[in-house]
DNA sequence: TTGTTTATAATAATAATTACTATTATTTGA
DNA sequence: TCAAATAATAGTAATTATTATTATAAACAA
């Protein structure tokens, strides 16, 4: 049945993630996990996101610029993408859970729910 | 200035995606043109499509699955994508653009608008 | 009709991701 | 503690979606 097993190149991208603010594509964070571990290839990064992914320790974010890109901080949230430096922030705001009424209204099937991105323009590059 | 010629490969192209309610992939309108020119090539649909897309004859949807899926219809609206059968309908649904000032509430820069689609089960997988 | 230029078909190249495989690391339990 | 069992790895190849290249063909203006 395909027990998990401990697996240190795992921990070092689990690790990583949750203590990072930036939302890292795979090759990033090969790139950075290359610095403590120069032999890991990229295909276990893949393997490993996808795994965290699969166990709810990480969050796969898509549609957003052609690669994926990943998020440690589980807790539901949004994001912010900025057209300028193209960073993506977490965004915490009050709930906007009531979009799924108003789009079931007017479908006939059932809406369980939505994905959605903000963007404009950062603080940072206001100035 | 690079005038733009006429092309009837190009207008077979934006004629079928005026006519359907799909949103086909790329691959999708190459398959559907290619009844009627046999020997067009992938690289023409592709480039067509993305000359509709900045003629603003045409609308790309990215980041609902690995490829980009095109729409005839240019009004603004939303999608619902099936969890069963995997398709995309137009959904018509009154205004949610007041979620952009409830992200602006909370975020230090300029929030200017979302991306959002919806996903549930469809009216036909749900009999 | 001819000359100029854009569009095409065919193909090659690229980018992101997944699959494969021999070797290595982790774990179980004698 | 050690050895057998098995999951994970590194390295590489393959795949998928898309874009770039180029010689030829179609569109169009004079």
């Amino acid at each position: 049945m395909a027990t998990m097993k401990f697996s240190r190149q795992r921990e070092a991208i689990k690790e990583y993630l949750s203590n990072t603010k930036e939302h890292p594509t795979a090759d990033t964070v090969y790139m950075n996990i290359r610095k403590t571990y120069p032999n890991i290839s990229l295909g276990t990064v893949y393997r490993n996101l996808n795994l965290l992914v699969d166990q709810g320790e990480v969050i796969k974010l898509n549609g957003i610029d052609g690669s994926d890109h990943f998020d440690g901080q589980v807790k539901p949230h949004y994001h912010f993408v900025c057209n300028g430096c193209n960073r993506i922030y977490d965004l915490e705001m009050e709930s906007i859970e009531h979009i799924d009424s108003i789009a079931n209204k007017n479908f006939p099937g059932k809406v369980e729910g939505h994905m959605a991105y903000f963007y404009g323009t950062c603080q940072e590059c206001l100035e």
